[in-house]
DNA sequence: TGCCATACGCACCAAAAGGAGAGTGTAAGA
DNA sequence: TCTTACACTCTCCTTTTGGTGCGTATGGCA
């Protein structure tokens, strides 16, 4: 069990890859992709690149299965990184609605690979998923 | 109150967004989009494509941070989609390691674009991280 | 004789993610 | 007058995620 100690402490030492950047930058780019690469940040990235500004409730059902609870969340938190402009109309009822921001629009065409991959490969995937479970019925 | 329950069983309907692509296809790939936009499936990727064939304590040093439950069971996920080839060499202590697929090699390849986005705009995330704090702060 | 190394699996626990449902405020339409 | 619309927020609950610590096999080295 020592050796296991050791070996997790040794883990938890900072990484010795990737000597051209700084550790400073690569642990704050990895917080960056961490947050952002999330399933429903995705989504909505989506549907805002394809749709424009769009509503709240708009956003919700382009995107589909999400809860509000989680839509807000999520938009708010892009909000927040500068993903989104978020425009509250003081009407009533309320009226908000959400634009990807240049930054946003980057982050989507970054993600496009992302998406073409998957469109392209999904049936390999598939496939593999299928062939490794027959493999370990086995 | 019903207002809600109608706009929560709208959102649970299928979206009507981008026609050209079938929904039993929309709906595979966003499945693999979900297990792949995974903060730790990224970064083993990436360690995978930066340095060749590891073996399993390398590939922990490299990542850092994570621990070896979590390891275990994202190589194995990777596994199961093929995106590694995980290669037991039946000694004493154990051998084993890992290798991308081609598979695995044109994911990391899609993914580089959004290395490279958080790469260079993560200070304007930061920046607008800062703003947003002291908006609501106000 | 006895300890070390590797790549796990398993059990237990804490924390976070996420869903369901209710409540809110008010102007305009039935 | 009663309902509806919208964009939430709040509470309660379940599920998932993730961490920690333990056990294991055995050839080779001290």
């Amino acid at each position: 069990m020592q050796a296991i100690r050791t070996a997790m402490a040794a883990m938890h030492q900072r990484s010795e890859a990737i000597p051209p950047v700084s550790p400073a930058v690569e642990s704050l780019v990895r917080q960056v992709i961490a947050q952002v690469a999330d399933k429903w940040t995705m989504l909505v990235l989506e549907a805002l690149e394809e749709h424009g500004t769009l509503r709240f409730t708009e956003v919700g059902r382009i995107v589909g299965g999400i809860s509000q609870k989680m839509l807000t969340k999520t938009l708010r938190e892009m909000e927040r990184d500068g993903l989104v402009v978020r425009t509250v109309h003081p009407v009533i009822p309320p009226h908000v609605d959400y634009t990807l921001t240049e930054l946003g629009r980057e982050l989507s065409a970054a993600f496009c690979g992302v998406w073409t991959w998957a469109e392209t490969y999904y049936a390999e995937v598939s496939a593999a998923r299928k062939a490794f479970r027959e493999r370990e019925e086995a």
